[in-house]
DNA sequence: GATGAATGAGCATTCATTCAT
DNA sequence: TATGAATGAATGCTCATTCAT
């Protein structure tokens, strides 16, 4: 099937170029083939682009659920989901949606359709932070939501400006730091609660 | 000076198009001027958006100085600083922001010029972070070039996330909990330290 | 097949408006296509002017290679070149090589291009000459090479002077003088030689 | 006096990008000036343009007038042009003259102007060749108008081809071609007349 | 005399998109 | 399904020229 090779090429291309690079021509050029593919395929190019977000949510959700499902404490979340996001990273998915957000800006349709698609990953760290602070003095004070916002907020932001190096160390670097701030937050909070959570299962 | 003028109407259509939507023709159609005179006064579209960047960072620094300067405690650092990011993101400096380092990613030049002005940013978060946990325990665990690298990334990807709703509200909404949060922290450090600290500082 | 048609446009473009006035706007103009063809079938302005360049030396080459395959003496050299460039000249072919050649001087690239182009030119030119001394006093004392260069030049120059007067017949009136200049040689050379070669020659 | 200055960027810039670089802000960039000048003291690019030329045939006339009057033989006519063609080639004062040819196309009004200052020049050809020929048995059979007009035109001519290669060692090379040819037919013509004639000679 | 600013037209090139095949 | 051709609008940028100062 070509559809997703297409996705593919927008991906890639996405991640290489960044939102202002990546019109038709140039998805066509990195997947080596006929640019009318696109429209045949998609319709538009905005209609690509969205579905490269879809197939990357699609694919990284699935992890990042099966990851998470069983955290129970701060510290052990924070570890997971900077693994999981040093991952994302890594290989440019995190490029890929930080682009579509600020390209976004121009179109509200494209807004709209974004909004969709970021939905459940806010859902996706509200449940996690959620489940992560059950039981712990944090819960009751905690706002979920907002937290839930912060933090893929933070992750978005991470990548925008972690582009600026070339060496691009910074990005990972942080995650040391954050986790310590969680480490030190349970530590603070006394040992009992959490560890005690933890060690009666996950999910 | 039309000079002005010009990067005015440039900052002004970057918040309303985003970088996608800021051509040469959109500016001077923002401005009500003849696009050529982007290139007679700045030589090239990059040109005037670096330097719609220069005219922000500069203005805005100094306020982000002013008020940072006598900052003795996080508690105070996070409201002081929620109040002037709320200020810029609701005039739209964040967007500008954000948007800049989004469309960097397609040109190198573009992104190194970025760095540059980004630096004293960052530089500014580490100084402001560095004074608030003078003398507490925080200072010696805290890895404060990781902080100011964390917030400043906090703030662009807050403008990021916060652009997809029409109403804008929760990006405003997260510093009630950023706040919390520092509020937290203090209090599990114990009473001692800061507030000491802060009755001792200039400010 | 279109890409002929652009190429044909260009032609005529060349020949009525210089050079300087062979815009893609002005080749599509005068072909009566979309000027996005241009750059759809050949990328690039100059390119469609050397395919131009291309399409004249293919066709012009054969003739004069056929024309001149046969000759063996100074003065029918001379008869069929003056033939064959009167034609040229005529046709406003001689036009688009000048008008080339001026135009390569603000490109080293095309500079490039056109020297192999015309390398093959001054190669035939080269080659007739020879033939035509072969056997005569002249052999041992021209210089081929130079007077190859000379000629080509020649008809270059023609061209450029020729184009300041209407009529536009003083460059067809050279070639009665160039054709006495190469009987004048003959004459001194003494008739042995040259003629007798003329005779046991194919043409 | 500024307008000199004007001409000599104008001269220079031809010389280095050809007419079809030669704006009126490259002119203005090569002579560091404000390009509003070139219209305040000539009125239009093209006007420049035709000053430079001016100018250039006033000085290189005058020396040419000077080395040719007394000139009475060909091969002495050969040797003194093609020493004076050679300085010219070299400062790239032929080059100005062949470009200024060739933009000329696209113009009328620039041909009708440039026709006026070429006239002189193939004036000045005639009476040369028709001095370098009196007395000998050339002067009965060879058109010196027409030969006027090819030896201009081939001085034009080499500069376009010279300037394809990167030495342009062919187009000096060239007159030592010419040189030949015209010692050839003097020598064919026999020894008398010509050579006496130059030793009566003024120069 | 000279200049900085301004303008409208033009430049080469790329855009998203359509369409016939 | 797929593609080559085509198009009209847009891109960044330069053009010759004007004008107020």
């Amino acid at each position: 099937m070509t559809k997703a090779r297409i996705i593919d090429a927008a991906l890639e291309t996405i991640k290489r170029e960044g939102i202002v690079g990546s019109s038709a021509r140039a998805i066509a050029r990195t997947g080596g083939f006929n640019q009318a593919l696109i429209f045949y395929h998609f319709g538009s190019v905005d209609e690509v682009l969205l579905a490269a977000v879809d197939k990357l949510s699609a694919t990284r959700m699935a992890s990042y659920e099966q990851h998470l499902a069983g955290v129970r404490s701060l510290p052990e979340l924070v570890a997971v989901g900077a693994r999981l996001y040093a991952e994302d990273l890594r290989d440019g998915h995190i490029t890929v949606l930080a682009q579509m957000l600020a390209g976004s800006s121009s179109s509200p349709e494209l807004s709209r359709q974004l909004r969709e698609r970021f939905t459940p990953w806010i859902d996706l760290a509200r449940g996690a932070i959620a489940r992560a602070v059950a039981g712990t003095p944090f819960e009751q004070v905690l706002p979920v939501d907002d937290l839930a916002f912060a933090v893929t907020s933070l992750f978005m932001g991470i990548e925008l400006l972690d582009h600026l190096d070339d060496d691009r160390a910074r990005g990972q670097a942080v995650f040391g730091t954050v986790e310590l701030v969680a480490r030190l937050m349970e530590s603070f909070a006394g040992p009992s609660a959490p560890a005690g959570d933890r060690q009666t299962g996950p999910a």
